[in-house]
DNA sequence: CTGAAAGCGCTTACAG
DNA sequence: CTGAAAGCGCTTACAG
């Protein structure tokens, strides 16, 4: 490959002068510039990013970490991060950490030697002391979206967990339902922690406490079909189930189908974030909207500001849609 | 961050030990190591990356190019090749091209400025003369996974496509199906020109070729779901239907139900790629299973072994599996 | 086995 | 506006 050598000498000019040209074109003159430009495309230069990146001690490169990559939510906001990344001329390195400590340290260690510039958790799940020691300097280049951490403040972009939630159930008990249960996501986990509560809280509101009633699942939807089954054998059975994801609800969906439980006549089922599927499967799935791409892009550029010193808005709020489809209805009782 | 210099101060030696130490320990006596190695811990060093692969040349990373990442067929691929990339020692960078020519150029670019060491190609749907570009260089650090092209011949990870598909057309034969349609993906995708290939011969050899019929898909769940609905609702209604991708089969199942024909008792529908949606649709989809994570592993190994210089078996062709759910039955004619 | 030194390809403060 | 020169942090051929 042809160095910025190799421009100069085709330009006649210095190394540092293509060097501004290319960095800082208004400190060069028009002439210069045009010279360059010429030079760089006669002897087809591209610049070498791992010299640039060791001089200008960065790497250009934002890592997302997510708990698991083959979760289909995840994948919009990917698209977003990775759109508003590109136009900033910054590439997005994915990590997908699978509830591996070691995983996640190994991500976290990039951004000590220069190989990140900063990074992006999608996932609360990994280790607090990771995210403590690069958090300890100033503006440490860190966003957190979708979720939060409890005990560590990150300009966070999300939506209102708990507004949702509610949402969700005062659009159930409005249907009449009496006994709406709720298959939450890893009950450790914040958000889903702010969902169970506005659950709760909703419920209280409505003189519904007794019912209440939380099975723990882990967003799949093999979690969603065991907590269903559980849920709708059991004496008591549930008319309405909100569920933390549409996976789990896809799951509670078949857990009823083979009981024989029509949904949404005898039971109906509300998801969350509104994946590809949930307009397929059977019955499709009222569900409780994200808007994720702007999610991703939001985050980048939240990033990116941190990364330029900007100040930012440390708390985005998002808003939610919850979307009636044909998964529930009114109350049979 | 303390440099290779710290280190060699802090054990007493020169910069090139250290170096040493770190890249080939056999070149240098256990107290050096071990003097090194109490000082790399005591002054706190990680090595600097980018001044590391600048001086190598090389950048420890590999990028996979696919058509889609909110596809969920490819997470279990790219969870497998990252396996294999993370105990190398090597990043992968996953780009989605979107359909986008320049997205797929961009990436590309990143060969010749050495960001990247290689690419591992999921998708045969970018400009040829990417890559011939880049494959006129002997041994090449291209690997194709999956796909491939009618044109280019590049060291390939797949399955037998025409094999896959002439055994699910068997199956559907076996079952007493005469007249078994086909959506197919993208017409111009040569895996798909493989499948149709497979289902039309095996149509022929079992006397049945009267009744073949193709229709074109993209692979999404809207896509089937439309031609679905074109299949079921003209004349000489099919009674088994062969789908290049779970998605598409999910919409064809949605069709059926929408018109009120029972899957399998009028319908079977088989599908392809065993996404995990598969187990949870309505009724449960019969599929043609890939060994993906495989795929991802091996296809890794490929493009390591070529960076390393070494010869490599240019085709492996992994065997699949079709998996007997639901949605597939005897004919009722 | 070890060290001094050159050099990978850039960028930028300094001088003019 | 432009150039000479130093330096980013490593690695490695060369000598000893």
């Amino acid at each position: 490959m042809p160095t910025i050598k190799d421009v100069a000498k085709a330009a006649g000019c210095s190394t540092a002068t293509v060097s501004r040209a290319l960095a800082s074109p208004e400190k060069v003159t028009e002439a210069t510039r045009q010279r360059v430009a010429r030079a760089i495309a006669e002897v087809g230069y591209a610049p070498n990013v791992a010299a640039r990146n060791l001089r200008r001690a960065e790497s250009r490169t934002i890592v997302t970490l997510l708990p698991d990559i083959s979760n289909p939510f995840f994948s919009e906001i990917i698209n977003g991060m990775e759109e508003v990344a590109h136009q900033a001329g910054y590439q997005l390195l994915v990590g997908d950490c699978e509830r591996d400590p070691a995983r996640a340290e190994a991500y976290f260690s990039l951004l000590p030697t220069n190989q990140a510039d900063g990074i992006i958790l999608l996932t609360s799940d990994i280790p607090h002391a990771l995210v403590r020691r690069a958090v300890s300097r100033a503006n440490a280049p860190l966003v957190m979206a979708c979720e939060f951490f409890a005990d560590i403040d990150l300009p966070t972009v999300a939506i209102d967990n708990y507004q949702a939630a509610a949402h969700a159930i005062d659009y159930l008990a409005s249907l009449g339902h009496e006994r709406i249960a709720s298959v939450s996501g890893p009950v450790g986990n914040p958000i889903c922690r702010e969902r169970t509560r506005g659950y709760r809280d909703t419920l209280a509101a409505r003189g519904l406490s007794g019912s209440a009633r939380v099975v723990e699942g882990d967003f799949g939807f093999r979690s969603g079909y065991q907590q269903g089954l559980a849920l709708l054998e059991g004496t008591d059975r549930p008319s309405a189930i909100f569920c933390h994801s549409d996976e789990m609800a896809i799951g509670v969906l078949k857990a009823a189908r083979q009981l024989g439980i029509g949904v949404p006549e005898a039971l109906s089922v509300v998801g969350f974030d509104n994946i590809g599927f949930s307009e397929y499967c059977e019955p499709e799935l009222t569900t409780v909207s994200q808007p994720r791409h702007e999610i991703g892009q939001q985050a980048m550029r939240m990033l990116l500001s941190l990364l330029a010193g900007e100040s930012v808005v440390r708390r985005q709020t998002l808003s939610t849609q919850l979307i009636v489809r044909k998964s529930t209805g009114r109350s049979a009782t």
